[in-house]
DNA sequence: ACATTATATTGAAACGTTTCAATGAAATTA
DNA sequence: TAATTTCATTGAAACGTTTCAATATAATGT
């Protein structure tokens, strides 16, 4: 491996003088810069990362923590999360894991942005310092290092209830997705909680469990009809659109009809949703400027070295469209 | 920051038998051993990875390069090469970049698999060497420590035309993706290549350039009939799904019929494809399968420090559905 | 010509590990 | 009991940087 010192032999320098010229230091007069950058580069010299870090005690890098690389989701917040990134002379890197977190413990990164419900908060109280402030995206939690950008979530259900009443249905049933996520759940509460303002009876069985998949969410539903034929919601309300776009083709292969027979709204507003036959009412979250809003956030904390308000919550809207 | 050495102190023992202690080593007795690993518990000690990385001149991460976080398509690939990277002891970075790669140049990984069209050739060979072997999933290199695992391009297309020409098609139309993507010229020279073959003429005219989204294909498609109303072909084939999902939506708007009046081929496969109404006929790439073998033939690379030949290539079917 | 200041270069220490070689203590052998 | 072997522990060097403090050189002022 070709080092520092290598250089400084080819050029004829000091190791310091070395490492302030490719660092681009004013001390050094123009022609020796010149002369080391030159032997830097016929030599091929690449400065090595790790031995950098352990000097200046830090990276320079940013961390997403994600549970899995799923759904199509995740794309636009990690880009928005990368734009700043980027911005602030950052690298982002992406970790998926369900177990270890080694390159969290190790201090890998400056700083971490975490989705990732397989990290219990006590672990996180445990790695978060000054050093190492971390955003997460789905828990709340209070503590010195750690801050919350959360997704209005339960408001958003609340509008989807809202407009369903508005428009007449009576009885409205709700697909949730997993119980591990904590935007599920907290959709799940908005739900029930603005049933319940309204006075609106919410039964049990009407609730339907499947994983935030197209296909969970068209088995979820075909098992459902099956089960309650003539005895069913004039409309439902999905966790996700994923899930959504299931129940439709489900709802479409027992020839009922949606929005007539059943009615049904989404969350998240993805990409195809507009697209779907029929088009997808839903619940439209700014994913990118999810993103954008955690890191700002966690470089703020980078900043003042200590929690920070978080500026701009996430806006989020219902999109009125063919299927409720 | 707690260090080995303030553990070592806490213990009682000298700073090397506390390093051996934590790394398990047999030299140690058990008591001593313990009363090292309690110290480092009680005063949260974390392994410093970039002084670690220093010392053993290896991070035992795998870096996954892409151009960026687009679309459903790599999510499967990248579990397949975690999957893959986890099982041996490694752990996986992924990393969107369109300019910088300081984490590949400052050898912050052991080993990286490309997928990034921003990087040019020469640059990678530079950097590709005994301590940091490569795998390039979009380009054809020989050089001694990158390897190539591609998908068969051509003979997906091959086997599209040779499907489209059975069922008696004369005029076939072809829906690219941006030339910057190496899988998607690949995918346009077997086109014209199996045409060709076969004494068809195509000309020019069908030739329909896109970015691989779907409103980039709804556009491109849109505005082609609109040109030529009255006189399209009977068929076309699109480089990926996303395309020919949108392709189809303008072809619906503009009343036509799939596949009666425009029959319509996909590549990839997608997961919604099989559920997109019409469902569409494409070229089955599985994905994840391509990851894992990506990942395994890095690793063997990495033991053998040479070059090697990948075993097992990625093999593809046609899925005959309903668009075409 | 000499003292002073400014400028350019360098030696050496430090960052937190790992690991070799050396030491010390205990156990075995003769 | 002395000599030898085994086992556990430790001191010190090394990894490749950065950066402080010190030195050497050139430029300035008197």
């Amino acid at each position: 491996m070709v080092t520092l010192k290598d250089v400084a032999k080819r050029a004829g320098v000091s190791v310091s003088t070395a490492s302030y010229s490719i660092n681009g230091s004013s001390l050094i007069t123009k022609e020796t810069k010149q002369k080391v950058l030159l032997a830097a580069k016929e030599i091929g010299y690449r400065t090595n990362g790790p031995a950098k870090n352990l000097k200046e005690k830090k990276t320079n890098i940013i961390g997403l923590f994600l549970s899995g690389f799923t759904g199509p989701f995740f794309t636009d917040m990690m880009e928005g999360i990368q734009d700043v990134v980027i911005q602030n002379g950052y690298e982002l890197m992406v970790y998926a894991s369900d177990d270890k977190h080694r390159l969290l413990v190790e201090r890998y990164v400056d700083g971490a942005i975490i989705l990732n419900y397989h990290m219990e908060d006590s672990f996180l109280e445990s790695i978060a310092d000054e050093k190492l402030p971390c955003i997460v995206l789905d828990r709340e939690m209070e503590t010195p290092f750690i801050n919350q950008v959360l997704l209005p979530n339960e408001r958003g259900s609340a509008m989807a209830v809202h407009y369903l009443l508005e428009k007449g249905h009576k009885r409205i049933g709700y697909m949730a997705g997993s119980t591990e996520s904590y935007d599920g759940e907290m959709r799940l509460k908005g739900f029930k909680k603005e049933m319940q303002k309204h006075n609106h009876s919410f039964s049990e069985k009407d609730l339907l469990r499947a994983d935030f998949t197209e296909s969970s969410g068209y088995l979820a539903m075909f098992q459902y009809i099956e089960k309650h034929t003539q005895n069913v919601p004039t409309a439902f309300i999905c966790a996700n659109d994923e899930m959504a776009m299931g129940a439709i083709r489900a709802i479409k292969e027992k020839n009922l009809k949606v929005p007539d027979d059943i009615a049904i709204i989404g969350f998240d507003d993805i990409y195809v949703s507009q697209h779907f036959s029929p088009s997808i009412t839903t619940i439209k979250v700014p994913r990118k400027q999810w993103g954008i809003i955690a890191a700002h956030s966690l470089f703020k904390m980078m900043d003042s070295k200590y929690k920070v308000e978080t500026d701009g919550a996430v806006s989020i809207e219902l999109m009125s469209r063919t299927s409720g």
